[in-house]
DNA sequence: GCCGCATTGAGCATTCTGCTCATAATTCCT
DNA sequence: AGGAATTATGAGCAGAATGCTCAATGCGGC
């Protein structure tokens, strides 16, 4: 899990991106994601064959990430959600992320341009819990400085369907 | 898609949290998402009906979110990744958010404590791209400031397996 | 016009699903 | 400990879906 870090950019040379009709399918798998390939054929008016064949390069392909997005944390028993800032003081070698990493409350770890070096999406149990863990932040090897913000309201959870939507033309 | 905002803890009474077996039900969808029913119970050395019962559950209890949490932004075309976050003048209503929300590119809205009010996740085509992104949204009605912090890696993209494997036990 | 690529339709053996029911095994409550 | 409720398990069965292959059919680029 580690290793998992990408450049965001160095993704796109190798990935093929996907095109309408993948779009379609897609948006059809987020009405129904445990809707089976004849069903999402059926629907979109197409040919099973070729459901079955987008699908699978999909998920081969990379374009699919892993299934744990979909898990609400909430559900796990971590209400609590807050972004932690942090500032680097030194050249950050592989010692301060993993450190960080090895924090199974950070579910997202970013660099970031700006004031801080260092984002990372916390959940916790409690404000206490919350509490405890930016401490264990500001115990990673070359984390000078943190910053925590609280997530209020979550007006919308992370989705790309707009962008399928687009994606998907008229 | 406008109303899909929830307040974070609101859930928890409704939501029945997921226990250790659920876990490592997800944790081996994780590994294979297209693994069937009867390849899961195998994998886990539970009967067949057990996963399907809990995945049933699982499902329609709310716990697993849209499945486009799991399409990756840059397959879409958009390598670009960017948090703006934004301050709010007036009391804020519907007319803010709902602006906001029409703009694909935002993949994620959340109202936040601290120096801005609201936090955008926003994904563009190139840095050009984004600036027309973020004079949209300062086009937003009653928002008066933003800042624009650019994502350069992710480092461990949003994921709950470590809580997951947690979960899970030994 | 020709070639490569994607879609389509069909067929077939195997596997999976959805469903029900009855029986253990656990957990919880008193 | 006793008993009740919830959960897991095992079996069975008809219908549906999957994985696979092959051939035919568009469709765009050169």
């Amino acid at each position: 899990m580690l290793n998992a870090a990408r450049p965001c950019c160095a993704i796109l040379s190798t990935m093929r991106n996907v095109d309408a009709l993948d779009a379609r399918i897609l948006l059809a798998l987020d009405a129904d994601p445990r809707a089976t390939t004849v069903a999402l054929a059926d629907r979109l008016g197409l040919a099973r064959n070729t459901v079955q064949a987008r699908l699978k390069r999909l998920e081969e392909g990379g374009q699919l990430r892993e299934h744990s997005r979909r898990v609400a944390p909430e559900a796990l028993g971590y209400p609590l959600l807050a972004l932690v800032t942090m500032s680097i003081s030194q050249r950050v070698g592989q010692s301060t992320r993993e450190a960080i990493l090895r924090i199974p409350e950070v579910v997202e770890l970013l660099f970031t341009t700006g004031d801080g070096d260092l984002l990372a999406r916390v959940v916790a149990r409690d404000t206490e819990d919350l509490h405890r863990i930016t401490n264990l932040l500001l115990e990673a090897p070359g984390v000078v400085r943190s910053n925590t913000t609280i997530v209020l309201l979550e007006v919308q959870p992370f989705s790309v369907r707009s962008l399928l939507e687009r994606h998907a033309g008229p």
